[in-house]
DNA sequence: TCATTTCATTGGCCAGGCCATAAACGTGAC
DNA sequence: GTCACGTTTATGGCCTGGCCAATGAAATGA
């Protein structure tokens, strides 16, 4: 019956030393402002006689890194400080996803809990900057509603936007971890104007219920426009596998991958 | 401003070939069925005269996976798969918050949002066996009341069992993500036993919410349960610095670790 | 001025080896 | 027989040293 003391107390960290002085280390150089992120790190190399460890050493705990997304090697360049908002890595979900066997409409799920909430935080706390930037992004999308790739890249700041404004840099990331697959997607795919613009007036009833500080309208909101948004989506996706781009059968796909729906 | 797709779509995995092609194999020797969750994986060795790679590239692959608390090396044994719910590892967050400056009261947030949506899913979709096994959970919980330790484990799988009966194991690996750092912590601290009363009759209205399909009281439900456990912590955190076990002042703990309260 | 080539820098990968740990095995005492 | 204790073996952790490939900047030429 002890067992199961052990079964909850063996997942704690676990990993090698030599990596996590790695991480320690990067971890330092950042948060004592030596690297923004963005920057590129000093060479392989030369961290690794810095630290007294092996380069190989260096790489495992380089690779830990860039496996949640906080490095970005380039081969030939250097490895970089990553950008942006913070989140786990877009293939950390992928991979567990395909070893748990998620569901697409559990991703969904999953957003729209994440999502909603994090709206109606932000309708709690946005800031009047948050409120101007916001502003800005629905100005920006109607203006885009001819051009499905710029519309993703306003409709997609308008989230993280949203995601600032929550005060809650963990709620974000999780949110950013989910719908990077989606994005990844998105990004491939064309949406005819009509939904857009549809899109549209939702980010704008958004935007509203936040700019009035109302919590619940900006939920109800939020859910309704990630609703419209996945059902868009899926009907997207049953055309495009009716009307395949080139030939490549592969028939009932076996392993269904999450971005692929 | 063509910049800005750059900005978005360099966002993409990235990851070397060869660690992506470990990874899609692990991730095919666990589909197939050829491993489960908890077994030993062929030593790194033999994999790596399988897969082609030199047995550095193995590792790599492997560190990528084990990073993402998928795989778990131990040193002198083997790499096994990782067993229990589906979640990232537990130093994912940990890092990330360190990089980015996540502050307890936000880990708590996050948990609430998610475990109440979590709770209110698990209303709609509990099946009778959930049900009894939540039942249990709280009965052995009231059994533990002298020993933290011991109520601690059922603790935990109670709220590990609420998240399988949501159905949606992507906000269970969520909550895994981010309650497991809370977890370490909780399993180094006294509770008295007045606190595990109280806790313990919390519990127990959860369950009945559950158990009735009454998605909304289980929420609110669940929300109360862990506002209370997080004024519980924090005085406990409260009264263990104000008296150290050791001398070890460290005034003012410069850079706050998440785990630490 | 601009395109082209060259070349140093840097990450990706490999080969082979040694050490530390854990588990299986054998050995002997009781 | 069985239990305790050394021994051997499998396995992951780490290192040295090297070569290749991609990148970007400097040198070169039109």
């Amino acid at each position: 019956m002890k067992k199961e003391v052990k079964e909850i107390n063996d997942e704690v960290t676990g990993h090698s030393q030599l990596t996590m002085q790695v991480v320690d280390h990067v971890r330092a150089l950042i948060s004592s402002g030596e690297v923004h992120p963005g920057d590129r790190l000093p060479p392989e190399r030369e961290l690794a006689r810095k630290l007294k460890i092996s380069r190989s050493s260096l790489r495992a705990g380089i690779g830990f890194l860039s496996a949640m997304g906080v490095l970005k090697s380039r081969h030939g360049a250097g490895t970089f400080v990553s950008s942006g908002p913070p989140a786990l890595d877009s293939s950390s979900l992928s991979v567990l996803g395909a070893l748990h066997g998620f569901l697409p409409w559990q991703m969904f799920e999953a957003r729209l809990v994440l999502e909603s909430n994090v709206a109606a935080l932000a309708a709690e706390r946005a800031t009047d900057e948050h409120i101007a930037e916001l502003a800005e992004e629905v100005a920006e999308m109607y203006a885009a509603l001819t051009d499905p790739q710029e519309y993703l890249i306003h409709d997609v700041r308008f989230h993280r936007t949203i995601a600032r404004a929550s005060g809650n840099p963990i709620l974000g990331a999780l949110m950013e971890t989910i719908t990077a697959n989606l994005y990844e997607y998105r990004s491939k795919t064309v949406v005819n104007a009509v939904d857009l613009k549809e899109s549209a007036e939702m980010h704008r009833e958004i935007y509203r219920a936040i700019r009035s500080h109302n919590p619940t309208q900006a939920r109800v909101t939020m859910e309704q426009h990630l609703n419209l948004a996945r059902i868009a989506q899926a009907s997207e996706a049953e055309a495009a596998t009716q009307a395949p781009k080139s030939a490549e059968p592969e028939a009932s796909t076996p392993e269904p991958t999450i971005t692929s729906s």
